[in-house]
DNA sequence: TAAAAGCCTTGACAAAAATCAATGCGTCTC
DNA sequence: GAGACGCATTGATTTTTGTCAAGGCTTTTA
């Protein structure tokens, strides 16, 4: 159990077995069914979450009802409202599963009593806060700077399974684009070689 | 000297007196006239930088040359390739001043060492690291998900200094439209009211 | 196993944004 | 003080993208 979380956690800071079983105290393992949320605006996000199997996405809906997909997560990646969590506040983002899932919860106050206890539970956030702003970044850029087509491409070289594992109109919802012109850019592709 | 680093710093972690002296010997003061780079793509991004003084646009060229904006930095903001920074890579961002600036510089060895020494350091870290990601996430929720009216709204309400002392060309770029576009999109705010 | 639902593609058209060009205005510089 | 430069705006046009509608294919479900 929580072989994935402690896979991803000691690639960052390695745990000593005392340690690790110290830290999973902390934690709550969850099943979700495809379709089942996990959190909906409005509620307060209250646990970050590690996904051991399955996948998820996260998303914004507008006034119109429209659904923007602003995050996927696949296994080993951790989701979450993450303003909502840290603040306590009510969240934006809404959850679901596109698959069963299986996942492993870490509520705030068992984060906060890990940051305080555990200087390297504090590391490893740390770390996980540093690659995600990173990724981010590099997804910002792209998408101010790169034309569809190399966005599209960026996008399947950085993250094939995902590209191959969730419908298109998701991933024309994470780019910002109606499915009609992801389709239509894809179709460019490859006709053009 | 470092008057708005250590402001900053405090805010996210107390440092007593004699901490803040240890941190101090870290730090190099660095002056920059307006137009000077920082750091330009392809060089190693060897500081972390707090501005305590002035203006800095961060940006990527694309194959055309045109420049796309990812980041501006104020007064108490902190500013850096931070992918080049913590990997030790080449640069893919450029950075230079759009005022003449007065900035407090943090190298890689520097922050090392902090980070093993004192854990305040990383708490500070940690949180300047979380605090961007939430808010970079905040940004690309809007831009997937908002119309331009609402996005170069929200973009004042946020940073109404920001939108005051760069030229509209500048946030053209950043929020990703030409400049006639924010211009037209600025002129049907101000007409429909 | 038949019907329904979800997904992708394509075409025709409408809407939005980019591009190109011209103008005006302020500021800096010599 | 004149010219050059940078910046914002506006108009005309082109290009890109979204929207609407239809069709075919696969998967799910009853």
């Amino acid at each position: 159990m929580y072989e994935v979380f402690f896979q991803k956690f000691n690639e960052k800071v390695q745990l000593t077995a005392e340690e690790q079983d110290f830290v999973k105290q902390y934690l709550t393992p969850k099943k979700l069914r495809k379709k089942q949320y996990l959190l909906q605006e409005g509620d307060i996000c209250k646990h970050l979450c590690l996904v051991e199997k399955g996948a998820l996405k996260a998303y914004v809906l507008n006034e119109t009802g429209e659904e923007h997909i602003t995050a996927f997560a696949l296994e080993g990646w951790t989701i979450g409202d993450l303003s909502s969590f840290i603040k306590q506040e009510p969240a934006t983002l809404n959850i679901d599963a596109l698959e069963d899932c299986e996942l492993v919860l870490l509520s705030k106050p068992a984060h906060d009593e890990l940051l305080q206890k555990i200087p390297k539970y504090e590391t490893y956030f740390r770390i996980l806060m540093t690659d995600a702003y990173m990724a981010l970044q590099k997804r910002t850029a792209y998408m101010i700077s790169l034309p569809l087509e190399e966005r599209y491409k960026a996008l399947t070289d950085m993250y094939p399974t995902l590209v191959q594992r969730v419908p298109q109109h998701m991933i024309a919802s994470y780019m910002g684009l109606s499915p009609e012109t992801l389709s239509r850019v894809r179709s460019r592709i490859t006709n053009r070689k």
